[in-house]
DNA sequence: CCGAATCCACAACGATACTG
DNA sequence: CAGTATCGTTGTGGATTCGG
C-alpha cells in the first residue's frame, strides 16, 4: 500500500504525510509510457542513448531524453559522459535502479502469462 | 523483456509480433497515474465504488470509473452490480488482477525501501 | 449511488531546427 | 552523437450536468 493507514504522533504523522507524497510522486514518474520501458532495456548493460532509441520501439527522441532525464534525477539510472568527438553517453542502472527492474520483470513475466486471459477477456467485453 | 530477440518462422514471427503489440498495449493500459493504485486499493476485499473513491487519494469520479472499466474489459476487475436503490456496485479483483497486484505490491515495497536514495539523488541533482 | 456525456484547460508528445 | 528549444497538434484529466 502507497497509501498508509497509519495514526502516531503529531510529528510521525507529518513524517509520514510527507513521506507518503513524495512515495506518490516517484509512483508518477514511473507510470508513464516508457519509464518502466526504459529501465527493462538498460537492463545490466550499458547502454548508449542511440542504442536505447532504436531499442525501444516508437520513442522519440525527446522522449527518451527527458525520461532518461527524470530517471537520473531520482538516482536510478547513472549518466556518463566519454568526451569524445562525436559524443558518447552511456546509462547504466544504479543499485536501486536494478532493485526496481526486478519488479518490473515480474510485471513483463505478469503480461505474457495472461495474454491468454486478457485476450478472451476482452472478446468476452461485449455483453 | 517485452520487446522480444526472437528470429523463428515467418508464421511464429507473426504470432509473435501481434501478441507483443497487444502486450504493449496492456502495459500501457497499465503505466499510468491510476490503474495500479487501483488494483492496490482493491486488495483483496470487495470495494464499493465509493469506497475506492474515498480511498483513493485525487483520483476524480471520472479517472476512477473510466480506469476502472479498463480494468474491467482486460478482465483484472469483476464487476457486481446490485439492483438495489440507491445503487450498490461492488469491484474485486480476478486471478489474474490478483496475481499481477504481487508485483504491484513488490513496486510499493521498492519506493518505500528506496524513498531515502531518491531524496538524497534529488539534492545532488544540481551539479 | 453510480455512470455517461459534455466542455475546456492544460500537459504530453512529435517534428523540426539549431548547438557543442 | 547527444541535448535543448520552440511550435503546433493531440490527448488527458477535472468540473459539471444529466440520467438510471
Amino acid at each position: 500500500m502507497v497509501t498508509k493507514p497509519f495514526t502516531g504522533s503529531p510529528k510521525d504523522e507529518a513524517d509520514l504525510t510527507r513521506a507518503d507524497s513524495l512515495a506518490r510522486e516517484i509512483f508518477s514518474d514511473l507510470a508513464n509510457k516508457w519509464a518502466l520501458l526504459i529501465i527493462d532495456a538498460i537492463g545490466n548493460d550499458t547502454r548508449r542513448f542511440s542504442e536505447l532509441r532504436d531499442e525501444i520501439e516508437g520513442i522519440s527522441h525527446k522522449m527518451l531524453t527527458q525520461n532518461l532525464r527524470t530517471l537520473e534525477r531520482n538516482g536510478l539510472v547513472d549518466r556518463c559522459v566519454h568526451p569524445t568527438v562525436p559524443p558518447r553517453v552511456e546509462y547504466t542502472l544504479t543499485e536501486p535502479g536494478r532493485a526496481l527492474r526486478v519488479t518490473v520483470a515480474g510485471m513483463c513475466d505478469w503480461t505474457h502469462r495472461y495474454l491468454g486471459h486478457i485476450e478472451t477477456a476482452r472478446r468476452g467485453f461485449g455483453a
